[in-house]
Order: structure tokens, then sequence, then C-alpha cells
DNA sequence: TCGCGCTGTGTTGTGCACAACTGTTCATCA
DNA sequence: TGATGAACAGTTGTGCACAACACAGCGCGA
């Protein structure tokens, strides 16, 4: 793919996952494709990837529409993506290199700096640079690629109900659980960083989800 | 998305997966409009989704190609398929109904009429078919389209190295899986179910790649 | 006053022509 | 003879005009 195209759909799906596309949101085609300055034909390439991750439908003359976040269905997203953390330990683990760990530190350091901005957004983006990073940790190319487009689809909600929550504090669990990663992958054990991720994804869910949930 | 869209969509997905556009094959967007009765733009759109599922690849002014199998990377998606195999008989498992049963019945007479025929393409659809049928066994959305996208990327494999097999011995092996997946469900468990499609996906991957793995 | 249909406006979907690009072939020249 | 490059055929990518469709608003009639 292009890298004109494939930054089209990555710009619109970072809108849509910060929220500056709410859901329910119309887009427009014209109008987007006016802004970046291309045709409809390439902007409607984007589109219809960001349909098939489920960020958008498409209806024949209504619109493009942003779609709804639907809890039942997040859930069940939390529910996989903990199961996937863990794999990330278990299935071709990599071996902890200097350059990871220097990574790690970045990330750590950001979190510092997000402890006086505290801006949600911020906060975001480092949120998926860290998932990104969990990654790494796994030589499943498979194991990666579906654990990212399964937190494109959860990263919207976490987002949303953050304003729910007291923000100082996530940030500091957010925090603690990049230094007990950091502890792990000192010792080389991959497998407990996984878990140690597992556990913050299970627990974010039940912060995010709890007493919302029908039945 | 329009019925006719997601139809030229799974006719081609069906086409590369039961091997009727081999690996490296190059599709051109002209002759299959025409066949398709359609412009080019729709079949573009299937093609971009194919492209989007890891099974074309589109190159500006060469081709749209036919990807090619790679062992490592088959390997490494059957590895995750054998963990959610068992995660769909631990994340929301559904309870067995009748209606589930006459439908594995029918999967077994369809197993039965295929030991006389042995053609490997009516296999790889009865694989297909029992393959959904055991998503049926979750309620996890998430858990189903998962699974699914992986699959797609593994059927083709299958059904090229299955020729390396014995056929017959090979239906009979899938045969007794289903007799065994059937006890599992008459007495209500699920989880054993999901089990047994882990063994079964465990050894085929074993079969199928075995000797074949660099490193 | 209510119901119905028409019409206007705006949206996505389709078809077509052309641009951009690649690989090949063949002629030309050192 | 080998190398080089220019022309060519064939492909995907882009832009644009129009078709297909949905919905809201309005007028008309019972």
């Amino acid at each position: 793919m292009s890298d004109r195209r494939a930054n089209l759909h990555q710009v619109l799906r970072q809108r849509i996952c910060l929220l500056d596309y709410a859901p329910g949101t119309r887009l427009s085609e014209t109008d987007l494709a006016q802004e970046f300055g291309t045709s409809r034909t390439p902007l409607r390439r984007a589109l219809a990837r960001l349909e098939d991750e489920g960020l958008v439908r498409s209806l024949h003359g209504v619109g493009t529409i942003v779609t709804d976040i639907d809890l039942p269905e997040m859930d069940a997203t939390y529910a996989l993506r903990e199961e996937l953390a863990e794999l990330a330990g278990i299935l071709a683990p990599v071996p902890v290199s200097a350059k990871a760990l220097a990574t790690l530190d970045a990330l750590i350091a950001r979190g510092d700096t997000l402890r006086q901005g505290r801006d949600p957004r911020d906060f975001a983006r480092l949120n998926l640079d860290y998932f990104l990073f969990g990654l790494s940790l796994t030589g499943n190319d498979a194991l990666r690629e579906t654990s990212e487009r399964l937190y494109i689809r959860t990263a919207r909600i976490w987002l949303h109900r953050l304003e729910r929550l007291d923000l100082g504090e996530e940030i500091d669990i957010f925090l603690q659980e990049m230094h007990e990663t950091r502890r792990a992958l000192m010792i080389g054990d991959t497998r407990a960083a996984a878990l140690i991720r597992r556990v913050h994804i299970s627990m974010c869910r039940k912060r995010l989800l709890s007493g919302d949930l029908p039945g």
C-alpha cells in the first residue's frame, strides 16, 4: 500500500480513537477529501478499511457514521485481549534486549511528565505506545496483528470512560505497572511481564465497565 | 455493506482458499470485473479487503498477486489458533442446544458421504463449515471474528498440504473428531468440545508442517 | 387536522477516462 | 557483441460525473 494512503487511514483512525470524531458523527467524504487535498477515491479506500475494522459504517444515501460503543461487545473484546496479553509471554517470547529496556525507560519518562500535564489525549497516546511495546515481546506476527486490531476497538471506550475516573490515580496506576514490567524484564522474565500486562487489562476492564453491563 | 459487494469478496476469497487461484497468480481487475458483470470500482473494493486480510497484494503498475504461503507465518498462526480454540470453551460458552446437535449430525453425515467421493475441495468446504460450527459454541463475538480471520489465513495451506497426506486417513481422523465432539456436547461439556478442537488443530499443525520449518 | 406523496437536497455507490507506474522488447550505438 | 535507453504494452491508482438512494420538508387533498 502507498504511504500516502496508509497515512490517510491512520490519521482518520487516530481521530476516531481519540474521540475527535465522537460515536455517531457523520463523516463527509467530500469534506475529508478536500481537507487532505485528494479526491474521494483514495479517501473511500481508507474509510473502507475503517469499516472493516468496525470503526465506521457506510450507509448508501445516508452517510459514513462513526460506530457506537457497544458495552457488551467491548467487554467481550476486553476478555479476549486479556487472554492474548498472557499469550504474548508464551508464544514465541522474544529475549529481552537492552534496546527494549531503553524504550520502556523512555515510556516511563513520558509517564512522569504526564503526571504534570494530565492531558487525557497524551495519556491515550502513551497507552498506545506502551501497548505496542508489549507486543514487541512476542515474535508471533499473527498474535501481534490480532492484538493490535482488538486494541483499536477498545481504545475509544478506554478514553471515553477515563473521564469518569480519577485521572491522576489512573496515571499513577499506569506508572506503577510500567515499573513492575521493568523489574520483570530486568531479570529476563518475559512471561511475568505478559502476566503483569494481563492483570492490568483485567483491572482496567473492571474499572471501566463495572456496573454498566446489562445482566 | 451491500450484498452484492460482500458476495464479490466472498467468491474471490473462496477461490483463493480453494487454490483455484494458486499463490503467485496475477488477478486482472478488468477481467474479473467483466466476469462479474460490473466495473472495476466495486471489484477493487473486494480486492482491497482481500489485501487487508493478507490474501493478495496489489502493486502499482504490476498487478494484484495472490500472496505466497509463508510457512513460519502459518505455523505462528496455527499456534494462535490452537489457543483461541480452547478459549471458545472458556469465554462465554453457549449452552448446547438440540439444534446445534442436529447441525453437527448433518456435518457428520456429510463426512460419511465424503468417504466415498474423496474430493479434497468438498473436504475443505466441510472443514470450513465444521469450523464455523465450533465457533457457534462461544458467545464472544470478538473471539468468533478473530478466529475466522485467522482460519482464512491457514485454509490454503491446509488444502495445499493435504495432497501430501493420505486423504482417506485424514477424512477418518476428521470423522472421529466430529464423533468425539458429539459425545462431549451430548453431555453438555462445551469446554471439552473446545479442547478436542484444540487437540485436532495441534495435530493438524504437526502433520502439515512438521519437517518443513526452518530452524 | 391528519395523512400521503412529491420534490429537493445531500449522501454513498458505480462507471469511465486518464494519470502513474513497471517490466519488456527492440533498436541503436560504442 | 554488449550495453543502453527509448518506446510500448499492460497494470493499478486517481479524479470526476452521474446513478442510486435516504430523508426531511412542504403542499395538497380528504
